[in-house]
DNA sequence: CAATATACTGTATATAATTACAGTACTAAT
DNA sequence: ATTAGTACTGTAATTATATACAGTATATTG
């Protein structure tokens, strides 16, 4: 999709923001009065042009009629299998994504991974289930973090993490800690799990 | 909150259903036009009731200007503890309310109830885990289901049921079947588990 | 250099929409 | 018995809104 103009964004943004408020969308006298245009018109031409790059739509003749395309910002991409290598939010991992709900989860959800395997399955994650990540939440020992090593994504319980030394702990007792050297191997910490949902039981 | 009349109902839904579909809510015209009315005022005076019982709010001069106040309707209760006796979804139950999000799980939950006990460890269903209960999903052997045994509500999987025999089965090995006669003690299957939440890893 | 996009002002108009007023008819409650 | 609520028709006025047309000015692109 093609990119907004400094301009164009604000006034998508605030639509949105009206949208959140009132729970409709703005007129054009409203845009305008928002942004200081003195004609309600220079909010009609911003739409068409918002309309052109496929943000929204505009619904003629009915007023407040402009309909929100939906876009990446309040979805939450959901990533299927990991693709070794690339990025974890690479557009080929998107499984689908979901609406951002407002206090069902966390706020601070990047994105949801789905599960695969059976090693946390002691601390109740299980194959299938998708856990929200967030990229932000400050890890610490304890957590269970999205960690990258060697290109391969995993899912474990940080234990210990030095400067020469890092363990990662699989919480099923069939599986041994992994223990990396961050020097000799690849190793990135992608996030934090704080959430988990399960679609069906 | 005084309860709306059937027709007055009807109207509320149309506007529920317009605001989903298109992301704004529907003019006086279209409200009269969807349900038949040959007078747009019919739906006028529609709305200032629903407006009197406190259902939305009618923002004047502004066309499309109906905003809907939260009502339970659109908001899934977190029930706590249940208090022996009384039905699940009595308002002293309700820890919080959710909004419910189109589709991020199964839309067909009642109720999150708040799980306490280990009893369902070993599927993966944790103390403090939410769990999202459906009234109407057919409960077969094998579900995760909500049982009322004696007014007092246990989660648990439905291995067998006759008309003499009901067995539930903790999924964690440190407990045993429990086995009912429906004609001896009060069984009540409440609903079944079709999603799980987890709100802190 | 011309065409196109961006970013507006200013005016005007058709139509979309709210909303008041005047009725009719039935039902439930005080 | 009367008041209030429900459930509409029908008309009409006022205001809200979309939207066309005519400009101005700057920046970007082929």
């Amino acid at each position: 999709m093609k990119n907004l103009t400094k301009r164009q964004e604000e006034i998508l943004n605030l639509i949105k923001t009206h949208i959140l408020d009132l729970g409709f969308p703005p007129t054009r006298a409203d845009i305008a009065k928002s942004l200081g245009f003195k004609s309600p018109n220079a909010a009609e031409q911003h739409l068409r042009a918002i309309e052109k790059k496929g943000y929204i739509k505009i619904l003629s003749g009915a007023s407040r009629g402009i309909v929100l395309n939906d876009s990446e910002s309040d979805q939450i991409p959901v990533i299927g299998l990991v693709a070794a290598g690339g990025p974890i939010l690479a557009e080929e991992n998107i499984e689908k994504t979901i609406p951002k709900s407002n206090n069902l989860l966390s706020s601070d959800i990047d994105y949801y991974l789905r599960v695969k395997g059976d090693s946390m399955v002691d601390i109740g994650i299980f194959e299938e289930d998708l856990i929200g990540v967030s990229r932000s939440a400050n890890t610490k020992v304890g957590s269970v973090v999205v960690a990258r090593i060697n290109n391969e994504v995993t899912v474990k319980t940080l234990i210990e993490m030095s400067q020469s030394k890092v363990v990662l702990r699989p919480e099923n007792q069939n599986y041994n800690d992994i223990i990396i050297n961050p020097q000799v191997d690849e190793l990135a910490i992608e996030g934090s799990c704080v959430a988990l949902l399960r679609e069906s039981i």
